[in-house]
DNA sequence: ATCCAAAACCGAAACGTTTCGGTTTTTCTA
DNA sequence: TAGAAAAACCGAAACGTTTCGGTTTTGGAT
C-alpha cells in the first residue's frame, strides 16, 4: 500500500540516507529538496512511525494513568495535556484504572510493554504500581495531584491543605462554629491533605473540634450522600459543612435535597471542584476550584522538556546513581463565591 | 537494556523461530517450554511490541476521536471502550478535537500516521475529516452517536428521535401545551434527530406548534443558559421546557435559578443525560438517559470482531469493490423520573 | 527394528527506518 | 584556477520481530 523511503530514493535517484536526512530536517540541496517533495507528493509517502520507533527506541507516545476518566476534574486535565502533547508530536495512551490498585498495576505494565516514552500519572494507592521501572529505564514520570514518597519523580501538586484551611476559615469568619467535613478516603494523598487543612483551621480558629464531625465519603457520590446523612443525624445542630471533592458535593446535595434541609438557612455548604455544577445549584454553591489547565500544562511541559533534553544528560544521569534531581511544583487553588454560606449575626 | 528474542534463543540453545512460535502460542516441546520460560524469567524478557508491529503491520492500537473529553456523556463511553479494548490487548489513542472540524481533521491524520488499526469516532461536522482513508486502507471505523452519509462504516446510534418524542409526550400527558425546547446545533446529527422527535410529538399530541418555542443552545452550558433566558422572555406563559443535552441542562438550571423561577410550580423541566446531576438538583430532575456502557460495548465489540476476523476475508473485501457490508445498531434510551414535571389538573 | 507422517525445529530474509564511515560534490580562499 | 575545507551524499548494517522453506526429531504402526 504505502510508499516507503526506498521508493522515494529510487524515484529521485538519491540515496536512502539523504531522504532520511531531509525528513529529519537535515540539509539537502535545493534541487534535490524539490525532487524529494515532488516524489513524496506523488507517491503519497508518509513516514512509518513504527519503523522509526523501532530504530530510535522512542515511540513518541506517552502514557497517562488516571483513577477515573469520567470525573470532570481528571477529564479536564487530560484534555488539556493531550492537546499540548499532541501539538509536540506525542500521542497519548490513556488508561483508566477505576481507582483500583490492581488495575493500575496492569495499566502501568501495559504501558511499559508498549514502550511509551514517559508517563503522566495520578497514583491510586500508596504503593508503587511499577513507576520505578520507568524511572530506572530513564523514562520520565510526572505525578499529578498526588505524591508518592518512594518514587523519585517530578510532581505537580495543588495546595490542598491551604485550600481546605482557607475554606474552613471562611466559614468560621461567617460565624460558624460547628462545622462538619465530608472527607475523602485516607489512603489518598489529597484527602489527607485536605483533612489536615480542615483540622488546622479548626484549631487555629477555635471552632468545635469533634472527631465525629469528620466523616469519610470515599470520594464518590454515594459516599458523599451517606456521609451527609450520617453527619446530619449525629449533629443536627451543625451549621455548616465542607465537602471535599466534586462527586461528594453532588452526593451531599442530593441528600440535603432528600432531607429537605434548606441551604443556606439551615445549613451552609462549601463544595469542591466543579464551577458549573456550583452555578447550576440552588442556591449557587460556594466552592473551592482547582487550576486544571495549569496542572496539565505544568505536567506536559515538564515531560516534554525532560524528553527533548534527554540525550545530552544520558551519561550524567547514570553516574548520579540513577538519582535525578526532581522538581515539585505546587499550584494555588481558587475560590468561587456563591450563596450557600450564611453569615450568622451573633 | 532489555533482552531480545535472540538472547532467549542463545540462552536456551533453541532457534529464533521456536521462540517466536512459543510467544505466539505455538507448540513447543515440554522441556523446551520450561527452558524458554526460565530464560524469559531470568533475562526479564518482554516482547517488543514496536518491532512486532513493524513486522505484522498491526499496531494493536485503536484511535478514538471525540468532540470533547470533558463531557460526561463522551467520557463515560470512552472509559468503557478503553477498558474493553485493553482487555483484548489493544491500546487506545484518544484525541479530543474540541468540537472543531479543523482539529478533527488533524487528529484523524495524526492517527493515520500513527497507523492505528481502527477508529472509533464521534464526528464533529458534516463532512468527512478523513475517515474514508481508513476505510480504503481496510481499517475498520465505527461511528458512535452520530451518522455520516458518505462514509461506509458501522454505526452505533441511540434512538434520539424516539427519546425526544417520548419526553414531550410525557409533558403533554401531564397537561402541558406550551412547551419550549432547547435544541442543539443543527449541524449535529443528534440535535437534528431530537428536534424531529420534538416536532413529531407536538404535532401528534396537538401541543402548541410555534417555531419560536424552539431555541438553539449550541450544546454548551452558556448556550443553554442563554436559550433559557430567551425562551422565558419570549414566552413567559410557557409551562414546560425540554432540554436536550447535559451541558444545556446545567445551563438552563443556572438560568432558571437566576431568574427565580420555581420548578416545577412555574415551569416543568425535562433534562438530558446525567442521572447524577438530575438527582442532585432541587427538585430532582426528570431526564432522558443514554445507555453509555452499551454504546461503548457495541462499538468496541464490533471493532474487535472486524479486526480479528480480517485476515480471512482479505480477498473477499477487495473484490467487493471496497464496499463492505456495514451494520448500524440503534440503542434505546432510558427515562428517569424526578419531581420536575408538574401534573396540571385542568 | 524399521519406517513414516506429523510435530517440532531451524536459519535467513524481510518489515521501514536511522546511523555510521566513507565518498563525492560544492564552495571558498589564495 | 588549484587546493582544501565544508557540505552533501551514499550504501550497508542494524533495530527486534515474524514468516517462509526446509530439516530434524518424535512416536506410533508394522
Amino acid at each position: 500500500m504505502g510508499a516507503t523511503m526506498k521508493d522515494i530514493a529510487k524515484r529521485t535517484g538519491l540515496g536512502l540516507a539523504t531522504i532520511s536526512s531531509y525528513l529529519n530536517g537535515g540539509n539537502v540541496r535545493e534541487k534535490n529538496r524539490i525532487k524529494i517533495e515532488e516524489a513524496i507528493e506523488e507517491l503519497h509517502f508518509e513516514v512509518n512511525e513504527v519503523a522509526r520507533g523501532l530504530k530510535t527506541n522512542r515511540t513518541k507516545t506517552i502514557g497517562i494513568v488516571i483513577p477515573e476518566l469520567n470525573n470532570i476534574f481528571f477529564a479536564e486535565i487530560i484534555t488539556e495535556a493531550e492537546d499540548i502533547l499532541r501539538s509536540h508530536g506525542y500521542a497519548t495512551m490513556i488508561c483508566d484504572c477505576r481507582s483500583d490498585a490492581e488495575r493500575e498495576k496492569e495499566a502501568v505494565e501495559f504501558l511499559y510493554h508498549r514502550r511509551v516514552d514517559g508517563l503522566i500519572v495520578m497514583p491510586t494507592g500508596r504503593t508503587d504500581p511499577g513507576f520505578k521501572r520507568f524511572v530506572r529505564a530513564g523514562k520520565p514520570v510526572v505525578m499529578i495531584d498526588r505524591k508518592m514518597q518512594d518514587v523519585p519523580c517530578d510532581c505537580v501538586l495543588v495546595d490542598n491543605k491551604g485550600a481546605a484551611r482557607d475554606a474552613v476559615k471562611r466559614l468560621v469568619r461567617a460565624g460558624h462554629r460547628k462545622i462538619g467535613m465530608i472527607a475523602g478516603p485516607d489512603n489518598v494523598y489529597t484527602a489527607r491533605e485536605r483533612l489536615k487543612g480542615f483540622q488546622e483551621a479548626v484549631a487555629e480558629m477555635d471552632a468545635v473540634a469533634d472527631e465525629t464531625l469528620i466523616t469519610g465519603g470515599n470520594y464518590t457520590i454515594a459516599g458523599g450522600a451517606a456521609a451527609m446523612r450520617k453527619l446530619y443525624k449525629m449533629h443536627p445542630d451543625m451549621t455548616a459543612v465542607f465537602v471535599t471533592n466534586y462527586e461528594m458535593t453532588v452526593g451531599a446535595m442530593m441528600e440535603i435535597n432528600d432531607l429537605g434541609i434548606r441551604v443556606p438557612d439551615e445549613l451552609s455548604v462549601i463544595g469542591f471542584d466543579n464551577v458549573d455544577f456550583a452555578k447550576a445549584s440552588v442556591p449557587k454553591l460556594s466552592i473551592v476550584t482547582q487550576p486544571t489547565a495549569s496542572i496539565a500544562r505544568a505536567a506536559a511541559d515538564n515531560l516534554i522538556e525532560r524528553l527533548e533534553s534527554r540525550p545530552v544528560n544520558e551519561k550524567a544521569d547514570e553516574d548520579a546513581d540513577g538519582e535525578r534531581m526532581t522538581v515539585t511544583v505546587t499550584l494555588k487553588t481558587g475560590f468561587v463565591e456563591g450563596r450557600s454560606v450564611k453569615t450568622m449575626n451573633n
